[in-house]
DNA sequence: TATTGTTATACTCTATAACTATA
DNA sequence: TATAGTTATAGAGTATAACAATA
């Protein structure tokens, strides 16, 4: 998506949708932040969304983070290429199960990763800019239960 | 867009940064919705798009479109094939500018169009499922504010 | 026989360039 | 000479299939 709709300074036109509207636009908005603070990792925002894993999550096999992530084993095994060539992660064998091959992170790449965080929450910063404190967190408490909702559902 | 990032039914694992997962989390799912639901018109999310723009919107040259919705010209061209040979869209000479063409809707184009907002209107009504009424107009007043920034700046 | 990871191939989508008709 | 729209070509990105190693 990635996707564009209404996205000028106009009042949206489209009838009691607001909400379509406002969250197209938020969402290219955010889109763009997360692309462009992501672009010096090996491959963008993939690269980064391997890389938290790596990090936040326990240890998985290239195949289950790929599915997870909505993504094809085969591009994985490109991804996982550019990312161990960075030294940013590391292929380690797994002792249960010969074939597979477990992600971790390097101490390079959790700094790194650590840059790329600090640098979204500024992005964050810049995105609910218009609201104030109060408002803030109360657009991030109803935000997370619509997540977690969509989460578990999903 | 169109990416995904922690979207498990875990609780997000980014210290401090609950906004992003969330956002990305809900993003994904609307990005869904709308892919879904527009699948039956010609081009998908692209073809609503232009029809939106051609319904609702003072009638535009398929240049100046293609600049609004962030599109390139010539794919405009097939998207505009597509659509006219559905008969959702035509493409008018333009009065002024023998070169230009202005696209308006027919009327099965604006009744297609009727369509998919209702079915738009529903999937907004599911997407914020575990709010109550109130809850609902506080994060539809939030977001709208903050999407209205965003237009604004870009 | 099924599965993990890799490689090779084919396909789709998008961007670039070239062409026409107007301005 | 520049612009709106179209067409043709090339490139990037993606998916499909086939393969080796292991279960």
């Amino acid at each position: 998506m990635t996707d564009r709709e209404h996205a000028d300074s106009q009042t949206p036109s489209i009838q009691g949708s607001v909400l379509g509207w406002s969250l197209t636009v938020l969402l290219r908005e955010w889109s763009a932040l997360v692309e462009d603070i992501s672009r010096e990792l090996p491959q963008g925002v993939r690269g980064y969304q391997v890389l938290s894993a790596a990090v936040h999550e326990p240890p998985r096999s290239q195949l289950a983070l790929a599915q997870r992530l909505g993504i094809d084993r085969t591009v994985m095994t490109y991804l996982i290429d550019d990312l161990t060539a960075a030294g940013l992660i590391e292929r380690q064998p797994d002792p249960t199960d010969r074939r597979a091959r477990r992600l971790v992170a390097t101490d390079a790449g959790r700094a790194e990763l650590r840059k790329v965080e600090r640098a979204l929450r500024r992005a964050e910063g810049e995105a609910l800019a218009p609201l104030d404190d109060d408002e803030r967190a109360a657009f991030r408490a109803l935000l997370c239960r619509i997540a977690r909702h969509s989460a578990q559902s999903a």
